[in-house]
DNA sequence: CTGAAAGCGCTTACAG
DNA sequence: CTGAAAGCGCTTACAG
């Protein structure tokens, strides 16, 4: 038996095929199948025998003939650093949002992994996406210039202004005061602050709601109480054990304002270690209100960011932006979306004990 | 002044345009900067004219264009059930690996949201994608025959067999035994399992390990040792906490196996609530090694699977599918892919205590 | 209301 | 070693 080279796959439907099934042209099939404002043009009784032999032969519009013609491929991208070196549970929540009005708008997602800075973002800007959404990127305003113009972008918590995009943000520094004048509120006066990278927006403003909510309280600034880490839990198991191994015999702090949930999740760690309890000894704050904020015991005080709702929001405000780039009006209208957030109390904040001082580490 | 309506776009150079510039044809272009193998046909000065007419010109190919002369996008898909009630953490690791494999073989990854059953399914098998990664699908057998013949199909975790796709999976019930024989062998012997939904592979499978680890140490079989819950930590909690007030006074276990590390989370929070302290009263035991395992306290014992290799490879896999398909080679090597397991011994679990009762809960 | 033509930007045979 | 032609499957003007 011969076995022939080219073996006849079963060739998806074209339109001339529904044409040709239909007794029509494909251009008919066409306005009826996939047009938008032109089906009206066709005879209801055509109409009918073209759907009906779509349906017979299975007909579905070829996507990248469609993208071609178009020049759209009704695809947007997610650019994010996928793992630095915990996976991140932020994405998660970000990108359901993103997924959800992108389906919506039956646009499709493709998902790159931003690993080495920007170097291989305009390789993916080729058309086969119309537009990008940044999430969490730390640019540097260098890089940001290389940003290629013919591709509309958003951001998502950016690092940095980066021109000619839109930046969906949250109130973080309102956020972090909310948090700590909720501590000063149960009583707590020393509170240890936890920070993240400095320099990174995000710490930046962590931190200047935390000192703007003890100058409020007429709390005086103690930056011996200021300990950089980063933003994930060993950065904060780390940071909380070397200050406990150096501060030991001194006062303990009332509470601990983490600059994350992840943060938070090292501090209690690194708090057990030593027979701290929490809250009974010590409280914690985090920061996020991740999936980690519930997992803890006990479960974190924290402030919550409505991710998905900026999910769905960037997915809007991008795709606005390839239509409005389609139509030649490529003016941003806004630089920066605000979303407020909400302090969440959960067990891990108490009230502060008697007095009570750090005991020698174990180690 | 007039406002021109068709605003002359800075239009994306084409391979005309760079074969204009360099003074050689369209196909010459295609040939140096597309061109696998046909490569190799144009002479050095020519190539290197033609290389650098693409750089000034910031040529870069048309996905759509190729796509559609290639009937190839290049473009893999990944379809999972994105949130049922918690984010799933399990997901962002097995993506991390298909996104890293697919980068590699440099193929974009589209995700779809596979909310309700299979029904979009065959919807985006339109060329859009050329195959689809399926991550831990619940499809009835019935649902499975929908399948669209012409797309290549890769699931991982499935719970049913599924014609014609292969199942990359792991040896769950080996884990489950090994976890359970672990718990056996530092001295438990009263051991509860909170199970998943009962019929999914995943919940029987686990259950499955159970018992034969039982057998295997000459424990008798206890039924009422087994509540059945499902995957959330939700459900977790509150099997644990019923089976707590339902049981007031008796025995309290020796330790919990549970189904997931969510369930596990769920039962900390339980067992914590009425005062029982782990690993000292009792001891708990998870599955899956999330994101969860390492920030509860005290950190899981629980059962790894390879998650991120198992992403890996189902894009080689589906790769392959890819190209056998193109050759007209459709036949299935193998219908199933199994990952070992291993077990992850940290602080939830110590030796028993003893005798122990369960105090009457609080409310 | 319907169809023939041209074009989207790329490839793959086929000629030279 | 290089180019003219035809085609991938769809659209959008343009004729009738």
């Amino acid at each position: 038996m011969p076995s022939s080279k080219k073996a006849k796959s079963v060739r998806a439907a074209t339109l001339s095929d529904v044409g040709r099934e239909a007794g029509v042209s494909a251009m008919a099939a066409s306005a009826v199948l996939n047009g938008a404002r032109t089906s009206s043009r066709i005879s209801p009784e055509t109409r009918e025998r073209i759907e009906e032999a779509a349906l017979r032969l299975q007909y579905r519009p070829n996507a990248a003939a469609r993208a071609l013609a178009n020049r759209r491929m009704d695809t947007i991208g997610v650019a994010t650093v996928f793992e630095s070196r915990e996976l991140n549970p932020y994405f998660l929540e970000v990108f359901n949002g993103i997924l959800e009005t992108a389906a919506l708008h039956e646009q499709n997602t493709t998902v790159f992994d931003w690993q080495r800075g920007a170097a291989k973002l305009p390789g993916w800007c080729d058309g086969r996406i119309d537009g990008l959404i940044l999430i969490a990127p730390t640019l540097t305003s260098e890089a940001a210039k290389v940003l290629p113009g013919h591709t509309p972008f958003v951001a998502i918590h950016a690092n940095v202004e980066l021109p000619n995009v839109v930046n969906i943000e949250t109130d973080e520094e309102r956020g972090a005061y909310e948090v700590v004048r909720f501590l000063i509120s149960q009583g707590h006066k020393r509170i240890l602050h936890v920070s993240g990278v400095a320099g990174l927006v995000g710490s930046d403003r962590r931190l200047r709601g935390y000192k703007r909510a003890l100058a409020s309280a007429h709390i005086g600034l103690d930056n011996a109480l200021i300990i950089p880490a980063g933003f994930c839990s060993d950065d904060g198991y780390r940071a909380m054990r070397s200050w406990l191994q150096q501060h030991a015999g001194e006062l303990l702090p009332h509470a601990v304002f983490c600059v994350s949930d992840g943060v938070a999740t090292g501090c209690l760690e690194a708090l057990s270690e030593v027979g701290l309890r929490v809250p009974d000894d010590i409280s914690v704050a985090g920061f996020d209100d991740t999936l980690s904020a519930r997992t803890t015991l006990p479960q974190l005080t924290t402030v919550r960011q409505p991710l998905r709702a900026m999910g769905n929001r960037a997915v809007e405000v991008l795709l606005d932006r390839i239509h409005r780039q389609n139509t030649g009006d490529k003016q941003l209208t806004e630089k920066s979306i605000v979303f407020p957030v909400a302090l969440v109390t959960r067990a891990s904040v108490g009230a502060p004990p008697a007095i009570k001082r750090v005991v020698p580490s174990r180690r």
